[in-house]
DNA sequence: CTATATGCAAAATTTTTGCATCGTT
DNA sequence: AACGATGCAAAAATTTTGCATATAG
């Protein structure tokens, strides 16, 4: 995710570049941590004067429905946001929660060379919290 | 999951076997659907007189403490429940939300042999959604 | 100036909790 | 009779929606 070319892409649409929205793309990039829209809130208010939650899920549904950010229900139920648009696929630790990206290549080598046909999900220790 | 051994086991955890628990059980022993809380409390009142959702909430958070039903977060994010205790893992269709099971020597198969550390979720299209 | 976005508040959804009552053993 | 379970209602937590107001272009 690149914020110019997202913003490119939102006058494509017809769509306003509104602070608010900028705050968001600016938090979300190269962001790894797959935040939660209430961690997006967070920051983002941290950052303006004030925003609402509802702008917040608004602007996320619209980079979503861009194909701007990925989206990935954490195993807790949250939904959790992703600025890498590239194909890849997670590692979601039981223990700690916290999900982790896990490269397409690894996956493919895992399948004999094959690419998997969607997002695969590990749900498991993360290496930080294996024993 | 064998709705006589998870009673026994419900007795020596000094549990008492109600005619709520039983309907659960009874609704969940063999069923390969991964229903929901919400499923499991609507097939619990059509048996019962009635019941309340708590109960049901209740009696599926033993059962999961208990080891006798296992638990996934469905990609909606509510809860489903799963009497099949084995290791297993799932794959989860984007297109319908279906949950099927996906056995776990499928997945070792897949893994040159070794089996895998934890569940892995497939998410893409199942077989009948497939183009 | 006009279309669009924002912000607030309230609704919808799923799950949890407090508490009085009821039922199992 | 005692202890645990039930049921109701209300609370939490997350996400969505309706609408009046404000703002970007």
């Amino acid at each position: 995710m690149d914020v110019d070319a997202v913003e490119q892409v939102l006058k494509e649409h017809g769509c306003t570049i509104t602070p608010q929205r900028r705050a968001v793309l600016r938090f979300l990039d190269g962001n790894l941590d797959h935040p939660s829209a209430a961690r997006i809130y967070e920051a983002v208010t941290a950052d303006l004067p004030v925003s609402s939650r509802a702008t917040v899920y608004n602007t996320l549904a619209l980079l979503v429905q861009l194909g701007a950010v990925g989206l990935v229900r954490g195993t807790d139920g949250e939904m959790r946001y992703d600025p890498n648009t590239a194909p890849h696929h997670h590692l979601s630790c039981d223990q700690c929660g916290r999900l982790e990206d896990v490269p397409a290549t690894a996956v493919t080598l895992l399948l004999r060379g094959q690419p998997a046909a969607g997002e695969v999900r590990f749900t498991g220790r993360c290496p930080t919290c294996l024993p």
